[in-house]
DNA sequence: AATTATTTTTAGATTTGTCTAAATTTATTT
DNA sequence: AAATAAATTTAGACAAATCTAAAAATAATT
């Protein structure tokens, strides 16, 4: 079926919300889309005739079999720009986002499926989160973020979560980016910082948030 | 200023009927809009406040200064993707249009700025049509269909009016590309046809309705 | 110049996605 | 278990872009 650009934001919310919890509520997606939630229970009712949720009134909400389907194929599109942006036309990872949320829409399964082809069929986009395949399927990863990683072991950057310029900038000071391997040396009690080691570095300190947001694989 | 799609649309129609006349009617956007005369009136009013275009009621209308330089940039941005399209993805002339008409509305001008760069700033759209510079000028050529070129000179297919897959066909029959070098033999006064002559091709005859579409350099 | 035809505009309605304010349901406290 | 608080939904309104039907202006014809 079609969805409206409008339709498919909440769609992509709700998925990404229920990535961390079972069941969504009115006033997280409201937050999450910066509506109010009367408006949120207005585009429930639609998506629910379009048997994109399961909501009943006063219940919360979950994305059906299609809805999920939907949403993979929007998070698929918005990665594979992202790709694009930052492969090809070189940008940087906290510039991608916005022109990825305009880019997401634009309907042509064809031409994702050239693009995909285009950039050789990446499995994970700049900031390291899995692109699903055509058909919806999304490699998952085992990875721990550095306040978790167990010490003195080899681990690899795989992914980092919050994607914006503050970060990125940090992340370029510490010489952390996607690929660069690293040891956890410490963790320090006091607030949480942790001693990380890349290669013939010095070793420095990052805080508990930035710890927080950098995943590795080992 | 900024324009939702829809304005953009009417603004990019309005240019190109301005094109080949030095007023546009309601009736005539109407058409090319596939919308109705009273909507084409609705929007008009907009657009002037928006100092878009100059109108007067029942008397047509015409773009400002501003409304071209919008106009242009449209242009730009939709001869831009469908380079990108044809020359990245591989689509060809005759898929790219509807997908151009959807990226045309991404808003980042940054992005254009360097997709133009990625591309090696093309003048020419894989028709044929001049890509505006960043500033608005377009480049022009002086080009004439095969029903007005000169007899016996050797000429460079440099654009092609109608874009139809229709049209693609038979152009791929006949071998004829943007690019190609041919000569017009003669021309036929009964119905308008003309007998082409391309390399070491043998001479074939294209109908009137063809020879009108095909633009040539000299 | 008067009549008819065509074009254009106005008036009022509809759909989508939003809002506010009030009502209802569920959750939390006392 | 009542009372209060928080979350959610309903009701009614609004802006954007469209529509239909009717009115007004312009153009074409007799």
């Amino acid at each position: 079926m079609n969805h409206t650009p409008t339709e498919e934001n909440y769609i992509k919310s709700i998925y990404h919300l229920q990535y961390t919890r079972d069941k969504v509520s009115t006033t997280l997606l409201s937050a999450e889309m910066k509506t109010r939630p009367a408006s949120v229970t207005d585009m429930l009712k639609k998506l629910r005739t379009k048997r994109i949720v399961h909501y009943q009134r006063y219940k919360g909400f979950t994305l059906t079999e299609a809805g999920n389907k939907t949403a993979l194929n929007i998070v698929r599109k918005h990665r594979l720009w992202e790709y694009f942006l930052v492969n090809k036309l070189g940008f940087e990872w906290d510039e991608v986002h916005m022109m990825a949320e305009e880019l997401e829409h634009i309907t042509s399964s064809e031409l994702i499926t050239r693009l995909d082809k285009f950039l050789g069929n990446p499995a994970f986009d700049p900031h390291g989160d899995p692109i699903p395949d055509h058909k919806g399927k999304i490699r998952v990863i085992k990875q721990k973020n550095l306040t978790v990683l167990p010490l003195k072991k080899t681990a690899t950057v795989h992914s980092v979560k919050n994607q914006s310029s503050a970060m990125l900038d940090l992340l370029n000071q510490f010489k952390i980016g996607i690929g660069t391997k690293l040891k956890v040396n410490k963790r320090f009690d006091f607030d949480g910082s942790v001693e990380i080691k890349i290669d013939k570095l010095p070793a420095t300190i990052i805080s508990k948030l930035v710890a927080q947001n950098v995943f590795c694989t080992i």
